[in-house]
RNA sequence: GGACCUGUAGCUCAGUCGGUUAGAGCGCUUCCCUGAUAAGGAAGAGGCCGGUGGUUCAAGUCCACCCAGGUCCA
């Protein structure tokens, strides 16, 4: 409180202002965010903004985003809303850098999820019923169940203020995106990568059909199946010598029949163990070390020790020989799989990956899969019963041996099990091998077995053809790629996306199903190895001779037409299947605009995207998809930037997903919460990489403590602005440089936080960028507006530029994360008030941050400042003597001090309310002395400890000087330097002190009877203001004040302060009058601190009140005269 | 079964290059301040930093194994 001269009982101290029109519009200090929120959407669409950003940006460079397509046969829930807020930060900050950011929206439409629904609506059970139903009809409910929540999602994208081009969509269902899709396959036709193979897979023989992942995990039944161990005769090498046998186990001995190798994993270690006592003396077996106690037995003598890796090409003589042996040795001449109806393809088996090396039939193999867990460790591999075995076998090129028919049946011509179901001929093989003496141990085994989910009967594991894109063929390409791509978070880059890469193989494109992009594939009836890929309609037409250009390329219509084949002439016909549904996706950025048939140049455009975005569970989908057609078709990956995102978890800490019935609804978030509440949970208040819990209590603490602190200062601002008649231009204020030290502090904290948003936004960091905002907002409205408030009652021009100029600068900042919040207050505080400035924050152009305005000196200051204040009040209030009294001095110790300039030490001051602070003199100072262990370890070592205990001894001894130190340890004289050692000062009993690292505060408490004084005038002028507020005056009102004081302590008081106390409520008039004027006399004084009751005489807005704890009464009213 | 991620206060999460006494917000209790604020401030209570072992002068942090939860794959 400054002091004043004038006695104010005589000299009016205010003026009443002169009344302007306001220049802001006024913003209420209660504000209904979703409601907000509801009419910026309405502006944006009013102003198209969306489109005029686009347009303004059409010259600068280039920043293209991809959207990855969600499928909208379901409702949209909080964990679609993730990924789209991130999708739209990027953008919006790239487009206010002036980069042009086109944005295009997509749906994915085909897949089995979208056939699933539509079989669940129509009660089918099998793929019969489609059949039976018409593939027509039913992918016409498809077509139709897709686009069903396509407006759902449009709604939701529009509300949470994603901004993508939705009017103009692509959908992977069109014909010109399937043309593209077809003319992509094409080319990996032509290079030899699009290829027919065998793809093992569960399958139901009674059935006869394949069965998908879903299907099988739900028919797990338990089983009870023989564990057999078998006896493999080596039979090369100083091993077949020796007579080992190998020893191998399995639970499925029907598959020994087409046993083609045995695989070892190369780095385990394996014996050669002679069998103990008990009939099998002396003999001799090879097994994995780790398993030779249980599968061999305890009493095993190890004999010899091999790694896997030096077992490789052992031979061995196979189980059985009930095939013929040439069936093992020449792939091509291979018996077909799936008996008759697959020889047709007369394509050769294991011609699906290149191999890499080859190995004879029946000798071992090295394979990683291998485990040391169970069994022998030896692995029996017949390559057509086993995902893992056919892997293995196209490694070493082996061929696919299967003599068990599509019905489950050994082919009618095979020896001893011919015509049997393949489980019901264990037990005959399993007699024939003990008969035979290769049987080494059988035991029942129970263990988990899939069945039909349908007819229950046994899973069997069976080669199918499928079609092949042969990945592994430009697998290090892909890896290539991967290297010069950018992932955030970087660890995904060779971990999680990276091993993925590592352990590629082939992409198994085909789909036996409905509803998806049919695979342009046309083979001759007559010979099946003439095949025709198609790469659009035209070409189809041209083929066909006849025009097919308005054909749906969807099934059945593209399987009706046939063509001759270009090789023989014969009638071709297309393969039945369509492609995985990822293939379309992956595809995206070409077929979006039906490139290269349409939309060449826009395609060209932009390719490859620099940014996309989506969840971790994309990692093997769309990021691999993306990046393997690109490769593939381009030679070069979709996407030079990643982001990529934890998932969404509810309260419990489980995935979101609509099965789990755990989805929050988006809609209910954005109405309860607002939006921009929603998008700033998601960016900022948690790692966007690492899996979050969303709740009510996270979203309204976003809105109380970040959008309604901003939306407060600026009604804070526009309130005194107004009040003051300051606009941007009317008063420009001085330079900032010259301003005080709270205006240059402020303005150094904008440019601080526009240089590290800015930085971190580069890097894809919106949780720093976040945090960094946060901390801004609150120091601007927290320490800022709050020490500078009597400067904007004053209409101070500093003041108001300085806060105008951060609340320009931080609702730019703002704006890519809460753009309706930010563009509410840009339309108030901006447009129309600054001439030619862009109608909306979305816009504007970046802030630029002035390295110049960034004063490192006095942020470091400024933070001791205000730790000095913290501690000041803790002092205060151990104290007991309350904030408003005010004391004479506080005292500090603290190293940086001493370097204070007064204008920062009166902010303390003045926060304190003291009327001096002062360093601590020598004299009142005990000196603490810490070890560094930082600096000690680094110098010392191993010696740490010792030398910090010395430091301790030493220091009890006596103080540093000069900050050093000497200590001995071990007879020896250390000299410690101040780089060792902490000095912390603490001022001495007696004060009200309050410490914490080094930092202490301390409070004179010492109240003379003028401060007693001076402490009570502040407290009238707390009451008076009460009283003002409770009178719904305005800030700008000026008043009259009468007052009487029956306690002489604050009579006395106030005929010293009252010129003071007169200045801070506005007071026209402030005089000491009888109490008989006033007709707050007549009222009972009963309430604390004020009470009031309306003035029944006199002045018509007048209220009296009293404050009995200060034994005052007082009548308070608008002043009616003007100055 | 494999790969990866996460375990820090009642809850939600930070924690930099390994270094002094492990922090913030919410919630709870008491008090202070306030003519922008649904705010702000101070104090109090609340922690074997999932466990075990190792490396190191020094581990929430690095390594190994284990436990729990999660994701993807088989």
């Amino acid at each position: 409180m400054s002091a004043n001269e004038t006695p104010a009982n005589e000299t009016p101290v205010n003026e009443t202002p002169v009344s302007r029109t306001p220049a802001f519009p006024p913003l209420p200090t209660q504000v209904d965010l979703p409601a907000l929120e509801h009419e910026v959407l309405q502006r944006w669409t009013d102003l198209k903004v969306f489109q005029r950003s686009l347009d303004a940006t059409a010259d600068g460079p280039r920043w293209v985003f991809y959207e990855g397509p969600p499928t909208a046969n379901g409702k949209p829930g909080a964990h679609h809303v993730e990924a789209r807020v991130f999708k739209d930060l990027f953008p919006r900050y790239r487009t206010m850098r002036g980069f042009h950011v086109p944005r295009r929206a997509g749906w994915d439409c085909h897949g089995l999820p979208v056939e699933l629904a539509v079989e669940k609506e129509l009660g089918f059970t099998s793929k019969n019923d489609i059949e039976d139903f018409g593939i027509a009809e039913f992918n016409a409910r498809c077509r139709e169940s897709v686009l069903r929540h396509v407006a759902d999602f449009s709604r939701m994208t529009e509300r949470m203020g994603y901004w993508c081009d939705l009017d103009d969509a692509y959908r992977t269902m069109d014909t010109p995106y399937i043309e593209s899709v077809w003319w992509s396959l094409k080319q990996i036709f032509d290079k030899g990568l699009l290829v027919e193979d065998h793809r093992v897979t569960p399958y139901c023989p009674r059935d006869e059909t394949p069965l998908s992942d879903h299907e099988v995990s739900q028919g797990y039944a338990d089983v009870v199946d023989p564990s057999v161990y078998v006896r493999f005769p080596v039979t090369s090498g100083p091993l077949a010598q020796a007579g080992v046998n190998l020893l191998v186990w399995t639970t499925t001995p029907w598959t020994l029949v087409s046993n083609t190798a045995v695989a070892v994993h190369p780095d385990v270690t394996y014996v050669v163990a002679r069998t103990g006592a008990g009939g099998r003396d002396g003999e001799l077996v090879l097994v994995a070390e780790p398993l030779l106690a249980s599968a061999v037995g305890p009493d095993a003598e190890v004999v010899q020790t091999i790694r896997g890796t030096d077992l490789a090409g052992v031979t061995y003589a196979r189980p059985f020989e009930l095939l013929p042996v040439a069936e093992f040795t020449n792939p091509a001449t291979g018996r077909p799989t799936g008996a008759t109806t697959t020889a047709a393809t007369g394509r050769p088996t294991g011609a699906g990956t290149g191999a890499t090396t080859t190995a004879v039939a029946h000798s071992v193999v090295l394979a990683d899969y291998v485990t040391t867990t169970d069994g022998t460790g030896l692995v029996h591999q017949a390559p057509a019963f086993g995902a893992e075995d056919l892997a293995v076998a196209r490694a070493y090129g082996l061929p696919v041996v299967n003599p068990v028919g599509r019905d489950g049946r050994f082919l009618a011509g095979t020896p001893m099990v011919g015509g049997l179901f393949f489980k019901d001929a264990d037990a005959t093989l399993v007699d024939d091998l003990r008969s035979r003496g290769v049987l080494w141990r059988a035991e029942a085994y129970t263990h988990s077995y899939p069945h039909c989910w349908r007819c229950h009967t046994p899973l069997i594991y069976y080669p199918l053809p499928s079609w092949y894109i042969r990945t592994t063929a430009v697998a290090d390409r892909l890896m290539e790629e991967n290297e010069r791509t950018d992932w955030h978070p970087g660890r995904i880059k060779h971990g999680r996306y990276g091993e993925w890469l590592r352990g590629n193989v082939d992409w198994a494109l085909s789909r036996n199903r409905y509803w998806g992009t049919p695979l342009p594939v046309w083979r001759c009836t007559a010979d099946p190895a003439h095949l025709t890929c198609v790469g659009s309609l035209l070409e189809l037409s041209s083929l066909a001779g006849r025009d097919l250009s308005a054909l749906d390329p969807h099934r059945p219509f593209v399987d009706e037409v046939t063509i001759p084949c270009p090789t023989c002439a014969a009638v071709a016909r297309r393969v039945p299947e369509v492609i995985d549904v990822w293939y379309d996706s992956g595809a995206m950025p070409f077929a979006q605009w039906g490139a290269p048939h349409r939309n060449q140049a826009q395609f060209e455009a932009q390719y490859p995207a620099q940014y996309i975005c989506e969840a971790i569970d994309q990692t093997r989908g769309w990021f691999y998809t993306l990046m393997a057609v690109g490769t593939l078709v381009f030679d070069r990956s979709a996407y030079e930037t990643v982001l990529c995102l934890g998932l969404l978890l509810d309260t419990e800490g489980r995935k979101m997903s609509k099965h789990l019935g755990n989805v929050l609804d988006p809609h209910q978030l954005f109405e309860q919460h607002g939006a921009d509440a929603v998008r700033w949970l998601m960016l900022a208040a948690g790692s966007p990489w690492a899996d979050r819990r969303v709740g009510h209590e996270a979203l309204e603490d976003i809105v109380r403590k970040v959008l309604l602190t901003y939306w407060n200062t600026a009604s804070f601002f526009v309130l005194y602005a107004n009040a003051g008649g300051w606009t941007p231009g009317s008063a420009p204020g001085s330079e900032p440089s010259e301003r005080p030290v709270l205006d240059r502090w402020a303005l150094s904290e904008l440019h601080s936080t526009i240089c590290e948003v800015t930085e971190a936004l580069d890097t894809f960091d919106s949780l720093r960028a976040g945090r960094r905002l946060t901390r801004f907002v609150d120091d601007l409205s927290n320490w800022y507006v709050r020490r500078s408030r009597r400067r904007f009652w004053e209409a101070d021009p500093d003041a108001l530029d300085t806060l105008y100029t951060c609340l320009d600068g931080v609702t730019r900042l703002m704006a890519p994360f809460i753009p309706f919040l930010t563009d509410a207050l840009w339309s108030k505080l901006v447009v129309g008030v600054r001439p030619g400035a862009p109608d909306s924050v979305h816009l504007a152009d970046w802030p630029q941050a002035s390295a110049d305005l960034v004063d490192a000196r006095l942020a470091g200051r400024m933070d001791l400042v205000r730790r000095v204040v913290e501690l000041g009040r803790a002092a205060r209030a151990s104290s007991g003597v309350r904030t408003r009294q005010p004391l004479a001095r506080a005292v500090v110790a603290a190293p940086e001090f001493a370097g204070l300039p007064a204008d920062l030490r009166a902010q303390i001051a003045d926060e304190l309310n003291v009327i001096t602070v002062e360093a601590a003199a020598a004299d009142v100072v005990d000196v603490t002395v810490k070890p560094n262990f930082r600096a000690l370890g680094r110098r010392f070592g191993k010696r740490t400890p010792a030398i910090a205990a010395a430091v301790g001894v030493a220091a009890a001894a006596g103080p540093p000087v000069d900050g050093r130190l000497t200590v001995e340890v071990d007879g020896e004289r250390i000299d410690l330097g101040e780089d060792d050692l902490i000095i912390a000062e603490t001022p001495r009993e007696g004060w009200a002190v309050t410490s914490e690292s080094g930092l202490s505060v301390a409070l004179d408490l010492e109240i003379t009877p003028a401060l007693a004084r001076a402490g009570i005038a502040r407290d009238v002028v707390r009451v008076l203001q009460e009283a003002r507020k409770t009178s719904g005056l305005d800030i700008t009102d000026r008043v009259d004040v009468r007052w009487s004081a029956d306690a002489p302590d604050t009579a006395e008081a106030l005929r010293e302060h009252g010129a003071a106390v007169a200045g801070e409520v506005l007071a026209v008039t402030f005089a000491e009058g009888p109490a008989t004027e006033s007709p707050a006399t007549e009222s009972p004084a009963t309430e604390s601190p004020a009470t009031e009751s309306p003035a029944t005489e006199g002045m018509a807005t007048g209220y009296g009140h009293t404050a009995p704890d200060l034994g005052l009464t007082f009548w308070l009213g608008r002043a009616t005269v003007t100055g």
